[in-house]
DNA sequence: ATGGCGCCTGCTCATCTGAGCACGGCCACC
DNA sequence: GGTGGCCGTGCTCAGATGAGCAGGCGCCAT
């Protein structure tokens, strides 16, 4: 498509606001500037080619389709749901978009097909949200299990539990709780609880999922892991000196989406990293830019095959080569 | 038109989405999202008419049609050009609002029909962009009169009378100069200046042109006159103070429109507002935030029939009942 | 329960729009 | 100076779109 000269980019400007704003027809606009009618229409054919006429879609559960796209491309994800970030640029304000990533999770959730059998689940305030947002009837008989250990420590109790119990009660569906604290602070203690029975059971079912459904938290003070006690402030500051950029199911990772700390993550109960890489379908639900690195980790190392997040994250993936 | 509910709001988001991002064809969203055809083409309209589906035109000459007709509705204008003021809301970049509006006056200048025989200008920073961005040729052999005083004090001389020599030469016509300040300091010298012969038969000229173009100052330190040395700031002070908003031809009103300093006015050399009020064709050229509340005095107190000016002025204009 | 009312839906047809094609002018190269 | 190729333009025609209309369904009042 050739580029418009300076004429022609007045012209074009003309002839958009007269089919556009005046709501004329292609025929009109071309009477009265003298063009032909299919001048007028390669003219605004070329202008939203150009970016002279914008077509937005302004609505809190639009979708980025093209960004979506790109992604899919980009990283070979077998589905991406890219929602639009709130106009207001000034604060980060992240709970209106993770209240719209959730959203869509959620939808999108209610929308897979095949329904999953069973569904692996992580915690956090990400997947709480989207736990909230789904509309009971949303699937019929699915089985819920919890993926990562996660009784809380202090806070109030549950909020591992109850994401997996909403999920599967809004499902008519069963829930097969991990009943074991996220981090142990002793290896033997890690060995020991895994080798109970119904923590044993509950790991072997999490592995055998037909789909994941996880999130991801930066190395920082406000993730999950330091309010819940399990990780100190200085744990996190040692371990981001080591290079994690942040956890998914409570494992620190590096840029490459190596574990950081071999020796924590031995004492980390749940679904390893792999358990997610092998999987047919590992959506990774992920919001606010705090979560940019662990992010792009996660997307780059092949953690997820579905990605629902926002605009600003996805094109903070798909900016760097 | 009726509004639409939730349901059908997410579906006209799906819809528009398809249509406008993915470039599919109506009945293939409607085959794609279970609908027919028809539906399809009514939740566009809808999601149009509700602002879901924005359609816009970015382009420094694009125009607000939409508000151009508010404005010729509402205060009675012949006509009315508004274009959009910058994204950049952050400082108040007056300097390209006044570009962008004195190019679309110019253009406007251009385009009129039929061609003024003679045309009234005024001066000021605006005015003189305006006459810049003239094309050489614009029209042919137009007589341009100077309406008010203008041998400028201090400052680089001339600007006045550049103004309107440059307008006059780039149509290839006569320009009709004002060698008369703008405000004289004891009425004596006025009369006596506009008893001059070559005075006289300006102002005789000025009140018989067949257009007039013109701009407004605020009252505020930044004013022209100010500048010039007519007025100082202490007078501009006492001015405000008397309930004056700004200048038109050099002549100060208050909001109403009405002369704020009858002494002052009778010591001000050129063209009265009843002779703007008379005229069939009134151009008044005003940008910037400044100006706001002079725009709004000169437009609702019919001395314009038509009104160039940016998005945010005119806005301003509609606002208020 | 039942009739009336009004809204929503999907159809017919006329109009509008975009893809493909042929012509003519312009430029560059021969 | 001639000639070939390329770009830009306007046409043909098929497919897409929007206005107007009739049937059907639900809702409310009687």
């Amino acid at each position: 498509m050739p580029v418009l000269d300076e004429d022609e980019e007045l012209t074009a400007v003309r002839v958009a606001e007269l089919y556009y704003d005046e709501g004329r027809t292609q025929d009109e606009v071309g009477a009265l500037l003298e063009l032909s009618r299919w001048k007028v229409g390669r003219l605004l054919a070329q202008a939203r080619e150009q970016g002279i006429v914008r077509i937005e879609i302004v609505h809190p559960r639009a979708r980025r389709l093209g960004v979506e796209r790109a992604l899919r491309e980009r990283f070979g994800l077998a589905d991406a749901v890219v929602v639009p970030a709130p106009d207001d640029p000034t604060d980060s304000d992240d709970a209106e978009t993770l209240a719209r990533v959730a959203q869509a999770a959620a939808d999108h959730l209610a929308a897979m097909r095949p329904v999953p059998r069973t569904l692996g689940v992580s915690w956090g305030r990400t997947l709480a949200e989207v736990a909230d947002r789904l509309q009971p009837g949303w699937a019929h008989g699915v089985t819920v299990v919890q993926i990562n250990g996660g009784v809380t420590l202090n806070r109030r109790p549950g909020t591992a539990a109850s994401t997996a119990a909403t999920i599967a009660q809004r499902a008519d569906g069963q829930v097969v709780l991990l009943p074991s604290p996220a981090i142990l602070e002793r290896i033997q203690t890690k060995r020991a609880i895994e080798a109970d029975r119904v923590v044993a059971d509950a790991l072997a079912r999490a592995r055998s999922a037909s789909a994941y459904l996880f999130t991801a938290g930066a190395a920082d003070d406000r993730s999950v892991l330091v309010e819940s006690g399990y990780v100190s402030t200085d744990d996190v500051a040692e371990l981001v000196r080591k290079g994690a950029v942040g956890d998914v199911l409570g494992r620190f990772v590096d840029a490459d989406g190596n574990i950081v700390d071999p020796a924590l993550d031995a004492r980390t109960v749940g679904l390893g990293l792999d358990g997610l890489r092998a999987a047919d379908t590992a959506i990774l639900v992920v919001a606010g830019r705090a979560k940019h690195d662990i992010a792009r980790t996660a997307v780059a190392s092949g953690l997820c095959t579905v990605l629902i997040t926002d605009d600003t994250t996805a094109r903070a993936l798909l900016e760097d080569s």
